[in-house]
DNA sequence: GTCTATAAGGTGATAGAC
DNA sequence: GTCTATCACCTTATAGAC
Protein backbone atom coordinates (compact mmCIF):
# COMPACT_ATOMS: atom_id res chain seq x y z
CA UNK A 1 0.00 0.00 0.00
CA UNK A 2 1.62 3.25 -1.29
CA UNK A 3 1.69 5.70 1.11
CA UNK A 4 1.85 8.54 -1.90
CA UNK A 5 -1.43 8.04 -3.67
CA UNK A 6 -1.06 8.21 -7.94
CA UNK A 7 -2.06 11.26 -8.27
CA UNK A 8 0.67 12.69 -6.45
CA UNK A 9 2.89 10.75 -7.61
CA UNK A 10 2.37 12.35 -11.06
CA UNK A 11 2.36 15.42 -10.32
CA UNK A 12 5.64 15.18 -8.53
CA UNK A 13 7.27 13.63 -11.77
CA UNK A 14 5.75 16.74 -14.46
CA UNK A 15 6.74 19.27 -11.89
CA UNK A 16 10.30 17.50 -11.64
CA UNK A 17 10.39 17.46 -15.84
CA UNK A 18 9.02 20.97 -15.96
CA UNK A 19 11.49 22.31 -13.20
CA UNK A 20 14.25 20.76 -15.14
CA UNK A 21 12.91 22.21 -18.46
CA UNK A 22 12.08 25.60 -17.42
CA UNK A 23 13.16 26.30 -14.23
CA UNK A 24 11.04 26.46 -10.87
CA UNK A 25 10.03 30.15 -11.66
CA UNK A 26 9.56 29.48 -15.64
CA UNK A 27 7.02 26.43 -14.29
CA UNK A 28 3.43 27.41 -13.86
CA UNK A 29 0.86 25.06 -11.55
CA UNK A 30 -1.56 25.18 -14.76
CA UNK A 31 1.39 23.40 -16.96
CA UNK A 32 2.06 21.26 -14.49
CA UNK A 33 -1.77 20.47 -14.00
CA UNK A 34 -1.57 19.83 -17.54
CA UNK A 35 1.30 17.47 -18.09
CA UNK A 36 0.23 15.57 -14.71
CA UNK A 37 -3.22 15.00 -16.34
CA UNK A 38 -5.03 16.80 -13.19
CA UNK A 39 -7.11 19.81 -13.23
CA UNK A 40 -5.30 22.53 -11.12
CA UNK A 41 -7.62 22.32 -8.00
CA UNK A 42 -6.16 19.06 -7.49
CA UNK A 43 -2.43 20.07 -7.57
CA UNK A 44 -3.62 22.40 -4.95
CA UNK A 45 -5.85 19.85 -2.71
CA UNK A 46 -2.05 17.64 -2.65
CA UNK A 47 0.30 20.56 -2.42
CA UNK A 48 -0.33 23.82 -0.11
CA UNK A 49 1.41 26.31 -2.79
CA UNK A 50 4.02 25.79 -5.48
CA UNK A 51 6.80 26.38 -3.00
CA UNK A 52 5.71 23.58 -0.69
CA UNK A 53 5.84 21.41 -4.11
CA UNK A 54 8.99 21.95 -5.11
CA UNK A 55 10.17 21.51 -1.66
CA UNK A 56 9.03 18.49 -1.85
CA UNK A 57 11.27 17.37 -4.76
CA UNK A 58 14.12 19.48 -3.70
CA UNK A 59 14.07 17.35 -0.27
CA UNK A 60 13.97 13.96 -1.90
CA UNK A 61 16.69 14.78 -4.01
CA UNK A 62 19.25 16.46 -1.05
CA UNK A 63 18.78 12.96 1.14
CA UNK A 64 19.35 11.02 -2.09
CA UNK A 65 22.48 12.93 -2.47
CA UNK A 66 23.69 12.67 1.34
CA UNK A 67 23.08 9.07 1.35
CA UNK A 68 25.02 7.98 -1.74
CA UNK A 69 27.86 10.01 -0.78
CA UNK A 70 27.96 8.77 2.78
CA UNK A 71 27.49 5.08 1.09
CA UNK A 72 30.15 5.79 -1.11
CA UNK A 73 32.85 7.22 1.53
CA UNK A 74 32.12 4.39 3.91
CA UNK A 75 32.54 2.20 1.86
CA UNK A 76 36.45 2.93 0.64
CA UNK A 77 39.09 4.61 2.17
CA UNK A 78 42.13 6.33 1.63
CA UNK A 79 41.94 7.95 -2.07
CA UNK A 80 39.28 5.29 -2.90
CA UNK A 81 37.12 6.79 -0.86
CA UNK A 82 37.00 10.28 -3.47
CA UNK A 83 36.83 7.80 -6.57
CA UNK A 84 33.92 5.83 -5.45
CA UNK A 85 32.01 9.40 -4.09
CA UNK A 86 32.95 10.83 -7.68
CA UNK A 87 31.49 7.38 -9.38
CA UNK A 88 28.94 7.23 -7.19
CA UNK A 89 27.83 10.81 -8.17
CA UNK A 90 27.80 11.29 -11.23
CA UNK A 91 25.73 7.76 -11.31
CA UNK A 92 22.91 9.68 -9.32
CA UNK A 93 23.50 12.36 -12.00
CA UNK A 94 22.57 10.17 -14.59
CA UNK A 95 19.58 8.37 -13.16
CA UNK A 96 17.81 11.71 -11.73
CA UNK A 97 18.93 13.80 -14.67
CA UNK A 98 15.67 16.29 -14.21
CA UNK A 99 16.61 16.29 -10.82
CA UNK A 100 20.52 17.05 -11.08
CA UNK A 101 19.31 19.64 -13.59
CA UNK A 102 16.91 21.29 -11.66
CA UNK A 103 19.07 21.19 -8.51
CA UNK A 104 22.20 23.32 -10.37
CA UNK A 105 20.53 25.40 -11.36
CA UNK A 106 19.01 26.29 -7.87
CA UNK A 107 22.40 25.83 -5.95
CA UNK A 108 23.83 29.22 -5.27
CA UNK A 109 20.11 31.04 -4.58
CA UNK A 110 19.66 32.38 -1.60
CA UNK A 111 16.55 34.15 -1.86
CA UNK A 112 14.01 31.01 -1.62
CA UNK A 113 11.67 29.52 1.02
CA UNK A 114 13.54 26.03 0.07
CA UNK A 115 17.01 27.96 0.35
CA UNK A 116 17.90 25.91 3.64
CA UNK A 117 17.12 23.22 1.65
CA UNK A 118 19.44 23.48 -1.57
CA UNK A 119 21.86 25.10 0.70
CA UNK A 120 21.92 21.72 2.65
CA UNK A 121 22.46 19.83 -0.70
CA UNK A 122 26.21 21.83 -1.21
CA UNK A 123 26.68 22.03 2.46
CA UNK A 124 26.23 18.13 2.83
CA UNK A 125 27.88 16.80 -0.29
CA UNK A 126 30.41 19.13 0.31
CA UNK A 127 31.63 18.17 3.63
CA UNK A 128 30.54 14.23 2.98
CA UNK A 129 33.64 14.73 0.36
CA UNK A 130 35.51 16.78 2.80
CA UNK A 131 35.33 14.14 5.57
CA UNK A 132 36.59 11.89 3.13
CA UNK A 133 39.65 14.62 2.29
CA UNK A 134 40.74 14.79 5.72
CA UNK A 135 43.34 12.19 5.98
CA UNK A 136 44.63 13.27 2.49
CA UNK A 137 45.60 16.41 3.30
CA UNK A 138 48.63 17.65 4.92
CA UNK A 139 48.03 17.15 8.96
CA UNK A 140 48.21 21.50 9.21
CA UNK A 141 45.36 22.18 6.98
CA UNK A 142 42.98 24.71 8.08
CA UNK A 143 39.35 23.03 7.97
CA UNK A 144 38.13 25.46 5.32
CA UNK A 145 40.47 24.94 3.24
CA UNK A 146 39.90 21.48 2.67
CA UNK A 147 36.63 22.15 2.63
CA UNK A 148 37.16 24.51 0.01
CA UNK A 149 39.11 21.47 -1.99
CA UNK A 150 35.93 19.32 -1.18
CA UNK A 151 33.80 22.54 -3.02
CA UNK A 152 36.22 21.78 -6.01
CA UNK A 153 35.74 18.37 -6.31
CA UNK A 154 31.56 18.46 -6.26
CA UNK A 155 31.85 21.19 -8.86
CA UNK A 156 33.88 19.00 -11.28
CA UNK A 157 31.65 16.28 -11.00
CA UNK A 158 28.61 18.05 -11.04
CA UNK A 159 29.63 20.56 -13.65
CA UNK A 160 31.30 17.56 -15.65
CA UNK A 161 28.14 15.57 -14.86
CA UNK A 162 25.80 17.52 -16.40
CA UNK A 163 28.25 18.52 -19.36
CA UNK A 164 28.31 14.63 -19.81
CA UNK A 165 24.74 14.37 -20.06
CA UNK A 166 24.12 17.51 -22.32
CA UNK A 167 27.07 16.61 -24.97
CA UNK A 168 28.11 13.40 -24.85
CA UNK A 169 25.68 10.82 -23.39
CA UNK A 170 26.62 8.06 -25.25
CA UNK A 171 30.00 7.91 -22.89
CA UNK A 172 30.07 5.17 -20.11
CA UNK A 173 30.27 6.64 -16.61
CA UNK A 174 33.05 4.77 -16.01
CA UNK A 175 35.07 6.82 -18.91
CA UNK A 176 33.81 9.68 -17.16
CA UNK A 177 34.62 9.42 -13.45
CA UNK A 178 37.99 8.35 -15.44
CA UNK A 179 38.54 11.50 -16.89
CA UNK A 180 37.42 14.05 -13.74
CA UNK A 181 39.28 11.71 -11.51
CA UNK A 182 42.63 11.44 -14.29
CA UNK A 183 43.06 15.53 -12.99
CA UNK A 184 43.78 14.35 -9.56
CA UNK A 185 46.48 11.97 -10.54
CA UNK A 186 48.99 14.57 -10.85
CA UNK A 187 50.02 13.70 -13.97
CA UNK A 188 48.88 17.34 -15.22
CA UNK A 189 51.36 19.04 -12.84
CA UNK A 190 54.51 16.77 -13.98
CA UNK B 1 32.35 60.85 -23.92
CA UNK B 2 30.51 57.55 -23.23
CA UNK B 3 28.70 55.74 -25.80
CA UNK B 4 26.22 54.18 -22.98
CA UNK B 5 24.11 56.95 -21.08
CA UNK B 6 24.32 57.14 -17.70
CA UNK B 7 20.39 56.37 -17.25
CA UNK B 8 21.81 52.77 -19.61
CA UNK B 9 23.96 52.04 -17.08
CA UNK B 10 22.15 52.59 -13.84
CA UNK B 11 19.58 50.36 -15.46
CA UNK B 12 22.41 47.11 -16.37
CA UNK B 13 23.67 47.82 -12.88
CA UNK B 14 20.30 47.36 -10.98
CA UNK B 15 19.56 45.00 -13.09
CA UNK B 16 22.90 42.73 -12.47
CA UNK B 17 22.19 43.67 -8.71
CA UNK B 18 18.42 42.32 -8.60
CA UNK B 19 19.23 39.74 -11.16
CA UNK B 20 21.94 38.34 -9.04
CA UNK B 21 19.66 38.30 -5.53
CA UNK B 22 16.42 37.05 -7.39
CA UNK B 23 17.13 34.93 -10.10
CA UNK B 24 16.30 36.87 -13.87
CA UNK B 25 12.68 35.32 -13.86
CA UNK B 26 12.74 36.70 -10.31
CA UNK B 27 13.41 40.12 -11.20
CA UNK B 28 10.51 42.60 -12.82
CA UNK B 29 10.75 45.54 -15.28
CA UNK B 30 9.27 47.93 -11.82
CA UNK B 31 11.82 46.94 -9.36
CA UNK B 32 14.72 47.60 -12.10
CA UNK B 33 13.25 50.80 -12.87
CA UNK B 34 13.00 51.50 -9.24
CA UNK B 35 16.37 50.44 -8.08
CA UNK B 36 17.87 52.60 -11.08
CA UNK B 37 16.19 55.71 -10.09
CA UNK B 38 13.91 56.05 -13.47
CA UNK B 39 10.54 55.36 -15.03
CA UNK B 40 9.55 51.76 -16.01
CA UNK B 41 8.93 53.45 -19.43
CA UNK B 42 12.65 54.74 -19.84
CA UNK B 43 13.76 51.16 -19.56
CA UNK B 44 12.01 50.37 -22.14
CA UNK B 45 13.02 53.40 -23.73
CA UNK B 46 16.91 51.75 -23.24
CA UNK B 47 16.06 48.53 -24.21
CA UNK B 48 13.42 46.84 -26.04
CA UNK B 49 12.29 43.53 -23.83
CA UNK B 50 13.55 42.59 -20.66
CA UNK B 51 15.42 39.62 -22.32
CA UNK B 52 17.27 42.05 -24.24
CA UNK B 53 18.40 43.82 -20.72
CA UNK B 54 19.59 40.33 -19.38
CA UNK B 55 21.45 38.98 -22.58
CA UNK B 56 23.33 43.14 -23.05
CA UNK B 57 24.72 41.94 -19.26
CA UNK B 58 25.35 38.20 -20.22
CA UNK B 59 26.72 38.93 -23.14
CA UNK B 60 29.50 41.30 -21.72
CA UNK B 61 30.29 38.72 -18.95
CA UNK B 62 31.12 36.15 -21.83
CA UNK B 63 33.12 38.21 -23.51
CA UNK B 64 35.15 39.08 -20.08
CA UNK B 65 35.55 35.75 -19.17
CA UNK B 66 36.78 34.65 -22.40
CA UNK B 67 39.40 37.44 -22.35
CA UNK B 68 40.59 36.97 -19.17
CA UNK B 69 40.89 33.24 -19.57
CA UNK B 70 43.01 33.55 -23.29
CA UNK B 71 45.05 36.02 -21.87
CA UNK B 72 46.13 33.80 -18.69
CA UNK B 73 47.13 30.72 -20.83
CA UNK B 74 48.80 32.70 -23.20
CA UNK B 75 50.80 34.19 -21.02
CA UNK B 76 52.37 30.75 -19.41
CA UNK B 77 52.89 27.60 -20.59
CA UNK B 78 52.34 23.81 -19.19
CA UNK B 79 50.79 23.41 -15.78
CA UNK B 80 51.38 26.85 -15.16
CA UNK B 81 48.82 28.22 -17.86
CA UNK B 82 45.85 25.97 -15.93
CA UNK B 83 47.31 27.51 -12.73
CA UNK B 84 47.13 31.01 -14.17
CA UNK B 85 43.45 30.57 -15.21
CA UNK B 86 42.73 28.98 -12.05
CA UNK B 87 43.58 32.36 -10.46
CA UNK B 88 42.46 34.65 -13.15
CA UNK B 89 38.98 33.49 -12.79
CA UNK B 90 38.88 33.56 -9.29
CA UNK B 91 39.40 37.04 -9.22
CA UNK B 92 37.11 37.75 -12.02
CA UNK B 93 34.64 35.86 -10.35
CA UNK B 94 35.41 38.17 -6.93
CA UNK B 95 35.65 41.32 -8.30
CA UNK B 96 32.00 40.89 -10.30
CA UNK B 97 30.59 38.34 -8.02
CA UNK B 98 26.95 39.41 -9.18
CA UNK B 99 27.77 38.53 -12.69
CA UNK B 100 29.21 35.47 -11.63
CA UNK B 101 26.10 34.48 -9.40
CA UNK B 102 23.70 35.50 -12.24
CA UNK B 103 25.19 33.21 -14.41
CA UNK B 104 25.77 30.25 -12.65
CA UNK B 105 22.25 30.40 -11.83
CA UNK B 106 21.95 30.54 -15.84
CA UNK B 107 24.38 27.88 -16.80
CA UNK B 108 22.46 25.06 -17.47
CA UNK B 109 19.39 26.42 -19.03
CA UNK B 110 18.51 25.24 -22.31
CA UNK B 111 15.44 27.13 -23.08
CA UNK B 112 15.94 30.94 -22.49
CA UNK B 113 16.61 33.20 -25.73
CA UNK B 114 19.89 33.89 -23.98
CA UNK B 115 20.34 30.18 -24.33
CA UNK B 116 22.89 30.81 -26.72
CA UNK B 117 25.38 33.47 -25.08
CA UNK B 118 25.51 31.47 -21.63
CA UNK B 119 25.84 28.62 -23.30
CA UNK B 120 28.52 29.54 -25.28
CA UNK B 121 29.80 31.34 -21.80
CA UNK B 122 30.63 27.42 -20.47
CA UNK B 123 32.19 26.25 -23.61
CA UNK B 124 33.84 29.23 -24.67
CA UNK B 125 35.42 28.66 -20.93
CA UNK B 126 35.70 24.76 -21.43
CA UNK B 127 37.64 24.73 -24.69
CA UNK B 128 39.96 27.66 -23.49
CA UNK B 129 41.02 25.62 -20.46
CA UNK B 130 40.80 22.35 -23.01
CA UNK B 131 43.29 23.89 -25.20
CA UNK B 132 45.86 24.61 -22.23
CA UNK B 133 45.11 20.84 -21.30
CA UNK B 134 46.47 19.33 -24.67
CA UNK B 135 49.97 19.12 -23.56
CA UNK B 136 49.33 18.24 -20.54
CA UNK B 137 47.82 14.97 -21.11
CA UNK B 138 48.97 11.18 -23.24
CA UNK B 139 49.08 12.15 -26.84
CA UNK B 140 45.96 9.08 -27.49
CA UNK B 141 43.61 11.16 -25.06
CA UNK B 142 40.55 11.66 -27.08
CA UNK B 143 39.28 15.57 -27.18
CA UNK B 144 35.76 14.59 -25.57
CA UNK B 145 37.78 13.18 -22.49
CA UNK B 146 40.13 16.46 -22.34
CA UNK B 147 36.80 18.70 -22.82
CA UNK B 148 35.23 16.68 -19.76
CA UNK B 149 38.41 17.47 -17.63
CA UNK B 150 38.01 20.96 -18.64
CA UNK B 151 34.70 21.12 -17.70
CA UNK B 152 35.93 19.43 -14.21
CA UNK B 153 38.15 22.55 -14.03
CA UNK B 154 36.05 25.22 -14.78
CA UNK B 155 33.34 23.28 -12.66
CA UNK B 156 35.65 23.61 -9.22
CA UNK B 157 36.76 27.00 -9.75
CA UNK B 158 33.07 28.38 -10.37
CA UNK B 159 32.43 26.40 -7.32
CA UNK B 160 34.99 26.70 -5.34
CA UNK B 161 34.98 30.63 -6.18
CA UNK B 162 31.17 31.32 -5.23
CA UNK B 163 31.70 29.21 -2.01
CA UNK B 164 34.66 31.10 -1.35
CA UNK B 165 32.51 34.25 -1.70
CA UNK B 166 29.06 33.35 -0.01
CA UNK B 167 31.11 31.68 2.93
CA UNK B 168 35.05 32.58 3.49
CA UNK B 169 35.09 36.18 1.75
CA UNK B 170 37.58 37.02 3.83
CA UNK B 171 40.12 34.44 2.71
CA UNK B 172 42.77 35.75 0.21
CA UNK B 173 42.49 34.66 -3.41
CA UNK B 174 45.41 33.31 -3.60
CA UNK B 175 44.68 30.67 -1.07
CA UNK B 176 41.95 29.73 -2.30
CA UNK B 177 43.82 29.25 -6.01
CA UNK B 178 46.13 27.03 -4.10
CA UNK B 179 43.05 25.06 -1.99
CA UNK B 180 41.60 24.17 -5.65
CA UNK B 181 45.40 23.29 -7.46
CA UNK B 182 46.41 21.34 -4.51
CA UNK B 183 43.88 18.96 -5.75
CA UNK B 184 45.60 18.76 -8.85
CA UNK B 185 49.01 18.00 -7.48
CA UNK B 186 48.94 14.43 -7.08
CA UNK B 187 48.89 14.24 -3.46
CA UNK B 188 45.38 13.32 -2.52
CA UNK B 189 46.23 10.12 -4.14
CA UNK B 190 49.22 8.94 -3.02
C1' DG C 1 -10.65 13.58 -4.31
C1' DT C 2 -11.36 15.85 -8.40
C1' DC C 3 -13.48 19.10 -11.11
C1' DT C 4 -14.87 24.05 -13.06
C1' DA C 5 -15.09 28.83 -12.37
C1' DT C 6 -13.36 32.82 -10.55
C1' DA C 7 -11.07 35.92 -7.56
C1' DA C 8 -7.13 39.02 -6.64
C1' DG C 9 -3.05 40.70 -7.77
C1' DG C 10 1.09 41.00 -10.50
C1' DT C 11 3.77 41.41 -15.10
C1' DG C 12 5.66 42.77 -19.56
C1' DA C 13 4.88 46.10 -22.61
C1' DT C 14 2.87 50.44 -24.97
C1' DA C 15 0.73 55.23 -25.71
C1' DG C 16 1.01 59.75 -25.40
C1' DA C 17 1.95 64.09 -22.60
C1' DC C 18 5.82 66.88 -21.44
C1' DG D 1 14.56 61.11 -23.09
C1' DT D 2 11.68 60.63 -19.37
C1' DC D 3 7.43 60.46 -17.24
C1' DT D 4 2.44 58.73 -15.91
C1' DA D 5 -1.38 55.99 -17.02
C1' DT D 6 -3.12 52.03 -18.80
C1' DC D 7 -3.77 47.66 -21.40
C1' DA D 8 -3.95 42.79 -21.97
C1' DC D 9 -2.54 38.90 -20.16
C1' DC D 10 -0.84 35.54 -16.93
C1' DT D 11 -0.26 33.46 -12.24
C1' DT D 12 -1.17 31.75 -7.76
C1' DA D 13 -4.66 30.40 -5.06
C1' DT D 14 -9.54 29.48 -3.42
C1' DA D 15 -14.73 28.28 -3.44
C1' DG D 16 -18.03 25.29 -4.09
C1' DA D 17 -20.41 21.68 -7.08
C1' DC D 18 -20.14 16.81 -7.84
Amino acid sequence: MPRISATKQAILAAALELGALHGISGTTMEEVAERAGVAKGSVYYNFASKDKLFEELLTAGVSSLSATLRTAREQASGFGAIEAMVMQMLTLIAENRALAKLMAAEIFRTDRVWQHTVSGLRREGVSEIGTALAPLVPAETPEATRLLMAGGIFGATLMGGLEWLLFTPETPVEDVAAAILFTYSGRLAQ
